[in-house]
DNA sequence: AAAATGGTTTAGCTTTGTCTAAACTTTTTT
DNA sequence: AAAAAAGTTTAGACAAAGCTAAACCATTTT
């Protein structure tokens, strides 16, 4: 169980994150989450490499090794603990845990981490509605689609956002959507993509393609 | 409000713990301190000179400047606070907490501390008796005094430790030494400087003048 | 099949924080 | 007051993580 810097800790995050949206992981895709330039990437691709945390053939993109896996589900549930810590014992709205658990997540004290666990319950979901893994790495995977999917008139509850920048956090918070609103879907329009959606004591609004493909609810019952 | 670096930070709080021991603070000390080589100390203290934390002269040691000193506070308010957190509601033993709180109190973000502080019912003392600066920088300076000085058959009730090495705190376990602990000075030998001390419930014991000069006491009353 | 385009890697430089070895001050000893 | 010892600073290196610019592949276009 060896430690990695913080910036080895970025790296592997995205490069988690990313590889459920493309089969094989670009090097521009990474800089791109990042903020950072292309040629650090590779520089930082070589150095996963030869710790056995990634695939990497030059030119060929990359995917994570199962260790890197596992190192990254850790990471993971030390951000989504901390973000659950915020928003439920200090009171952070759900759009401020974020940015401040990206720090928190890198102090890698298991005992912390398992100690901070069981006094927040054993939670399974953070404030954005992602799941946590366990101690062991577990993640559940729960069965949820996304709105541009959801039947129209099929009540839904808003469980996850995939995006999690400060605009779209912002776009949602002034929508007033947030986890576990209720949403129906009442039209689509073929145009633009836009959708309206009708929420509890609130006239129907319009959202863009744009907003609807991060958002994910899940059908009630 | 600036951001200063992990390793700027700890210096920093170096610095301000040492110059309460010596006058003016040396390369030397520093050094030993931090686990570091004195060329690396001269370094830092050109750096922290340009950004204006303290007085240096080559040659002549150093003190942190008044900003100095408000940034240290800072960084000892953070350190503190998650000590607190650590004991109180994570359940750490109070030997525990220190080495995760330094990882903890480079974590920079001035609403997580202040909220922090406020769930943990603004706590005015930390798990070592250390007192916790304020919001605004200020620290409780109690009364107290060193169990060397202590007059013999004066009930006094552990308050302090000053060291905090790992050693100290397992000799201090093994003692069954803690704040809080009521204590009496029963004897002392000017020959090595020993001297015998009473807990409750249990029989004299002796402790040597190293660990005695390390463990403040309060008054009764 | 050659050219153009776009993505990737390499080479070399920068900054931060560390180190060793040598040079330089200051203090202590004789 | 010289010499020795102790402490401090400078000079030059190194590793990590980033950057720019140039070179290099792979794919698509023509």
């Amino acid at each position: 169980m060896l430690n990695y810097s913080t910036s080895e800790e970025n790296y592997i995050k995205a490069i988690f994150h990313l590889q459920k949206e493309m089969e094989t992981v670009t090097t521009n895709a990474v800089a791109n989450e990042l903020k950072t330039k292309p040629a650090s990437v590779t520089d930082m691709m070589k150095k996963l490499k030869t710790k056995k945390l990634l695939h990497y053939k030059p030119y060929q993109g990359f995917r994570l090794s199962n260790e890197g896996n596992r190192v990254a589900l850790g990471i993971i549930r030390r951000h989504r603990l901390w973000e659950y810590f915020l928003a439920e014992k200090l009171k952070f709205t759900w759009d401020e845990v974020h940015e401040v658990a990206e720090h928190l997540e890198h102090v890698s004290s298991k005992k912390l981490i398992d100690k901070l666990d069981e006094y927040l319950g054993f939670p399974r979901i953070d404030p954005h509605g992602d799941p946590i893994p366990d101690a062991n790495g577990k993640i559940e995977t729960s069965r949820q689609v996304c709105i541009t999917d959801l039947p129209i008139n099929q009540p839904a509850v808003v469980c996850h956002v995939s995006d999690q920048s400060a605009e779209i956090l912002e776009l949602l918070k002034h929508k007033q959507i947030s986890i576990g609103s209720k949403v129906e879907v009442k039209r689509r329009f073929d145009f633009d993509n836009t959708m309206e959606i009708k929420m509890r004591q609130q006239p129907l609004f319009t959202i863009s393609n744009q907003l609807a493909k991060n958002i994910f609810v899940k059908i009630e019952g």
